[in-house]
DNA sequence: AATGTGTGATAAATCGTTTTAGTGAATCGT
DNA sequence: ACGATTCACTAAAACGATTTATCACACATT
């Protein structure tokens, strides 16, 4: 009786009256009864591996919930960890749920297993890519254009006047690391430019002192370049601090560019780190909104889309000096 | 039949065979269904005015996120930024789904208004207190302790001989600046030290350059203080910025305590900075508890927890030099 | 032996909606 | 004016679990 579905069929003035009263009452419908009869929960559920440990989650999540809430949609989330079962018993639970669909999000870009689900529930990837098995099923997936950043990047220092530039990679076996490195090499041979593996290192993340004496030791050199490009604005903190040991001025001495764009950090260092934008908001409001197209059509095709990842210019990039010729 | 409860009732062996079976068939019960007729969702709302802005999101989110799954809750998180109107919908919203209890989260320490809730949801706010009104409902909540936190940040500078400590305040008219502010009053008069309105200063938090002219001013002079405490690990970046800039050593010409313990921040400086643990996982941890407890027993009594900020130790404080005595 | 008590199994009611079915009246076409 | 179709409205069924009611039967007590 409360709903607009039959809409000419009672008049207006009784329609009103009867929404007035229920206003007056306070009635709300039963989101739960109204469940278990339509099939339909008009929530979608969340899983994700980390969200403390990263500091990526937060423009994820709220993208993820603002398109959710424009549709009315909410937003169930869990994140396991990187416990399996917990993983398993999580999206059981979300399923037990009647989620009308799944996101499946990684707080950085990754390969994971398709989880097993019921082939009923919608499912798009975020962050994250499905690996790359036999007979794996097909599912939406949107990463971060990891060359296409790394070129935006390696472009710029080039434009600067740069031909000499040092990479500091990551070296977990993770596609954000391989693909950035793919995106190095492109780069410099679009600009005629040698690749020297004696510039380039590829060190773990998360332990900056090993970071910083991989920089010392790239920047501690008659032939060092003249400007260093980096896995992320971590990492960059690390070439800042050698580069002060080591007297450079940035962006005198040095030219340097980061990954992520996260402020934090940058508001952190002198000069403002010139990066390139991890664009996780508009990836996480692209895998809602496929996700909520898909729950409304679960025969469009899939796609796995790669989300631009522009550069943030600060001020740590300048031609190169008289030195570093 | 195949719940626990008939426990001795049914024979052993033809439990586990039903059992069985529908493990085979993959038998997951409809908690939708369930829901409806037992009237409890075993689901918690969280909402929160802001996620991806603030940092500290993460480690709440987590707590909040480990303890309900440890209890066989699920989250429904909303955030609604600072819109009123979405903000009352949402709560709506997470009512019409049936959930058992609710959390009020906001991302720093704030006072907030009691949202209209039907009193038989219980509630829980989290780094967040009502807002002290004749008449307003009791409400269980936790927020850190600034004032034990800051008096500790002190007692710390002046163990190691300081006297002159200045203090580098948030002026915008929330509890965790004015708590802060009145912790240091406290912990100065407990060590016999004079309040020196001259070397306390407040600024708004998020302007950069006017934190960095603010700790300029109170660092280039004569009478300079041997120490300073920032309202948080941000504002400590910019008194590095102006120790540099007026060639101060930290810790040897300056010692420097922040508050909230960002690692993000913390790993950008050099010395690693002593700061105050804003123990975002513990509320969280304590909110989730607090909050399934009082659905199993509503008429518990209400506690305004203070969760302890203890000092995490870095190496940015050293007994004052010759100069600043 | 008759009554009362406990027990295990089966049937029915319930939760609050949506959806379908059904009913009588009104409208329409020929 | 009669049969057919539409229409507004009421009643009932369905969603899938839990909870309560019913009932027959065995057992124990007086």
């Amino acid at each position: 009786m409360l709903n607009e579905k039959a809409e000419g069929s009672i008049p207006a003035d009784t329609r009103t009256r009867v929404r007035d009263a229920a206003e007056e009452l306070g009635y709300r419908p039963n989101a739960t009864a109204r469940s278990l009869r339509t099939q339909r929960s008009m929530t979608l559920g969340m899983v994700s591996d980390e969200i403390a440990t990263t500091p990526h989650a937060g423009p994820m999540i709220q993208a993820v919930q603002e398109v959710a809430a424009r549709h009315g949609y909410l937003v169930l989330l869990v994140n396991t960890g990187h416990d399996e079962l917990l993983e398993r018993r999580s999206i059981e639970s979300l399923t037990d749920r009647q989620i009308d669909g799944l996101l499946y999000a990684t707080m950085y870009h990754q390969q994971v297993r398709v989880p097993d689900l019921p082939s009923s529930v919608p499912l798009v990837f975020l962050d994250a890519r499905p690996v790359p098995e036999a007979g794996a099923p097909l599912v939406c997936s949107v990463v971060p254009d990891e060359i296409g950043g790394t070129i935006a990047a390696i472009d710029h220092l080039v434009q600067a006047g740069h031909r000499r530039i040092g990479f500091l990679n990551n070296s977990d076996p993770i596609p954000a690391a391989s693909e950035r490195l793919e995106g190095y090499r492109i780069a410099l041979k679009k600009h005629g430019i040698r690749f020297d593996a004696t510039i380039v290192v590829q060190k773990p993340d998360r332990t900056p002192t090993v970071t910083k004496e991989a920089a010392l030791a790239i920047l501690d050199r008659f032939d060092r370049p003249s400007a260093m490009f980096c896995y992320n604005d971590r990492m960059a903190v690390s070439v800042y601090q050698a580069a002060r040991a080591l007297n450079l001025d940035i962006p005198r001495d040095l030219s340097v560019v980061g990954f992520d764009n996260q402020r934090l950090i940058i508001d952190c260092l002198e000069p403002e780190l010139t990066t390139v934008q991890l664009p996780h908001y508009e990836m996480g409001a692209w895998a809602a909104e496929e996700l909520i197209a898909r729950i409304a059509d679960p025969t469009r095709p899939v796609s796995a889309h790669r989300m631009p990842s522009p550069l943030v210019a600060g001020k740590s990039v300048a031609p190169p000096g008289a030195i570093a010729r």
